[in-house]
DNA sequence: CCACGGATTGGCT
DNA sequence: GCCAATCCGTGGA
């Protein structure tokens, strides 16, 4: 197994770490095994600047896990239902952090597809929709708000090295979802992957 | 106190 | 492509 990456690859510009973690292993130990996929889609979101981070309008009790300081799991809830899973990055009081929007599942595929289909037996298409989008990756790793604030440098849920991705790999577009600084291009994922939520 | 809407998803037209 | 589901943090009265 993989070292862990440490607390300082976290602690830098947001926009770094986002492009970093593509192609990394984003890992949770369970008891009953290892769940673990391929980072393949991120968004950045820095509170100082930016209108649709969450942190943006201050500190709350919501996004408190945001201004602590790089190498935190900020988790929120959403639309009554869902759950969204953040790197924090940078330093304490930044407010910034990288959104996972999908992963390409590597191990525990059979809890995987139990988490999300209720089911082991699936076909390729369900295979593919495992984990691309932030809410449908959460499920599939039983990740709640139960992890909000987990440090990831602990032996729970961690990000290793993988692949090393050249410049040309990595596209930027808008990010999806959102109607504030909609038109800042900070989501970032591989090419020609398929396991990205959308084109 | 109350109303609004969201970093989404899946089902239906 | 459109829209309901379903909570709760947040902001205004």
């Amino acid at each position: 197994m993989q070292k862990k990456l440490p607390l300082s690859f976290y602690r830098r510009d947001v926009h770094t770490v986002a492009r970093e973690l593509l192609g990394k292993i984003f890992i949770k130990k369970e008891k009953n095994g290892i769940l673990s996929g391929k980072i393949v889609e991120v968004e950045a979101y820095d509170g100082r600047i930016d209108r649709a981070a969450h942190s943006y309008n201050g500190k709350t009790k919501r996004n408190e896990v945001m201004f602590l300081g790089g190498g935190l799991l900020y988790v929120y809830f959403t639309y009554g239902m869902h759950y969204c899973a953040n790197v924090v990055t940078g330093g304490e009081g930044d407010g910034c952090a990288v959104l996972i929007r999908a992963l390409e599942p590597l191990e525990g595929i059979d809890r995987m597809a139990m988490n999300r289909f209720g089911k082991t037996a699936i076909g390729e298409r369900e295979k593919l929709s495992l984990t691309n989008g932030p809410a449908k990756f959460c499920k599939a790793f039983d990740i709640d708000k139960n992890y909000n604030g987990l440090l990831l440098t602990e032996d729970i849920i961690f990000i290793v090295e993988g692949d090393n991705l050249i410049p040309g790999e990595i596209v930027a577009s808008k990010r999806i979802g959102i109607k504030k600084s909609a038109d800042l291009e900070w989501r970032y994922f591989i090419k020609n992957n398929r396991y990205v939520s959308r084109l």
